[in-house]
DNA sequence: TCTGGGGTCCTCCCTCCT
DNA sequence: TCTGAGGAGGGAGGACCC
């Protein structure tokens, strides 16, 4: 652990939601939750107005709507939260080229490394200079934490929540730490909390008067020296710019458990497909396919199989997954279907007489014409709307009388769209078929700056030169 | 009142090889 | 040729994080 608080830790403030009320005036002060909306979705982010209604990240969406049914319920627009992340790394970036983003809303900067602050005071100058240039290029608010590890600047950032910042000078750390729960060290979560408490551990302050050997005893070598370390403060963990992807996954869970052994196989040759196209726009390939499924009971095992080289092919990973799955029994009906590929590298290396004959069985699968879907639901993959015809609710859309808006909402035959823009006042509301020809899904508009629609779909401000 | 999606890391067990 | 030790690597599951 270093001595001067020169590692910085961003946490922007309630992201989607708060990217949602700056693109949507009319939701500014209100309670937003963005997540999945199906059966089975669960809150991504709820704004401050909705978490005191008790909605927090993680919780299942039905049970957000019975405690804050008022609240403006969204679909995730990645895209757009990825724009406006990119514009904020692009921030961090000018700090120094140490930045480890953790999220599209979270990251570690090393002050030091970029030559911008050395002591206590030049970090807290440069913390409230960021959380200024933040607020100027996206209008959104970020916390920030300063510390001498990245432990202790994360804990300092959580605990300046919501909108400002928390340096920790060096030499209180360990009267600062005592007092909070286990759970605020990382690498603790509901099991370990579970296992210290039944040993009278619940502080940080009393793992460390518990002591390191009977940290090991409770939790093992590798997680009980962590956990023990991390409570007196030592964290050495470097802040890292660069890291390689270890591996490429896609899962899907379904509104309704499968039961249909073909219906299975089907959407495990749709996860293949994903999964390398996912794979391929990494640009790399891999050895190792891992299947995973989650049955009606919530109980989930894995399966895989490892090839002599990697590979990119998606007859191949497709037919890997397929043999997989022959070995799982899924006549209880399946939740949740994962296509995995681990074991990555930057080239392939296919191995003809292995590999060839799965590739040639593939392609009589048909699999290559299967039908996509958006999400993933009970019915058959043909049913429902064609895609851009399907108004979800948060989405971006243009109507040529009225001019660029959102869906608020839609069902049996109609959509209900607010029509105002990230610099108007709160719009006006209108109604349509869905099917009018007048109206057509949009790119989102920049937070910032003139009304124009972005030409990329998803690019909003930049940071200023 | 039911538990998403995309990851990382660790542990345990087993097999293979030397 | 047999046997045991030990390391490497793979497979499975669990915990954790955002």
């Amino acid at each position: 652990m270093r001595g001067q608080p020169t590692i910085l830790h961003l946490d922007m403030d309630a992201f989607y939601a708060s990217v949602e009320q700056a693109a949507k005036p009319s939701l500014r002060g209100k309670p937003v939750i963005v997540g999945g909306l199906g059966p089975r979705g669960v809150v991504a982010t709820a704004s401050y107005e909705a978490r005191r209604f008790g909605v927090h990240s993680a919780m299942p969406m039905g049970q957000a709507r019975r405690r804050c049914p008022n609240a403006a319920y969204l679909y995730p627009r990645f895209d757009v939260y990825r724009s406006v992340s990119e514009t904020v790394m692009g921030l961090l970036r000018e700090l120094s080229p140490l930045v480890e983003p953790l999220s599209l809303d979270e990251a570690f900067v090393d002050l030091v490394a970029g030559g911008t602050a050395h002591t206590a005071a030049e970090a807290e100058a440069v913390g409230h200079a960021l959380r200024a240039r933040i607020r100027v290029a996206t209008t959104l608010s970020g916390s920030v934490g300063l510390a001498g590890s990245k432990m202790l600047a994360k804990i300092a950032s959580e605990r300046a929540k919501p909108d400002g910042l928390e340096l920790i000078v060096p030499g209180t750390e360990r009267d600062l730490l005592a007092p909070l729960p286990v759970r605020t060290l990382p690498g603790v979560g509901p099991a370990t909390d579970g296992v210290l408490r039944r040993a009278g551990i619940s502080t940080v302050g009393d793992v460390v008067r518990a002591g390191e050997t009977e940290l090991l005893r409770l939790l093992g070598t590798a997680h009980g020296g962590g956990v023990h370390a991390m409570a007196l403060g030592i964290d050495d963990r470097p802040v890292v710019a660069e890291r390689d992807a270890k591996s490429v996954s896609v899962e899907d869970t379904f509104d309704v458990d499968l039961t249909d052994r073909a219906r299975v196989r089907h959407e495990v040759d749709r996860l293949a497909e994903r999964c390398v196209r996912r794979l391929r726009e990494h640009g790399r390939s891999g050895r190792t396919v891992v299947l995973k499924v989650r049955s009606h009971d919530f109980s989930t095992l894995t399966r895989s199989d490892t090839l002599r080289g990697p590979t990119d092919d998606p007859a191949v990973v497709r037919e890997l997954a397929a043999r997989l799955l022959e070995g799982v029994d899924t006549t209880n009906g399946v939740r949740l279907l994962g296509v995995g590929v681990t074991g990555l590298a930057d080239f392939t290396q296919e191995d003809l007489f292995a590999q060839a004959g799965a590739r040639a069985e593939g392609e009589e699968d048909g699999g290559d014409s299967a039908p996509e879907r958006a999400d993933p639901a009970g019915a058959a993959p043909e049913a429902g709307p064609a895609p851009d015809r399907r108004w979800l609710p948060g989405l971006d859309v243009e109507h040529t009388g009225h001019g660029p808006g959102w869906v608020q909402g839609s069902g049996v035959g109609r959509v209900t769209v607010r029509f105002e823009t990230p610099g108007s006042a709160p719009g006006r509301v209108r109604t349509f078929a869905v099917d009018d020809p007048e109206l057509s899904r949009s790119g989102p508009l920049p937070l910032t700056g003139g009304p124009q629609r972005s030409s990329s779909g998803g690019e909003a401000s930049r940071p200023k030169s």
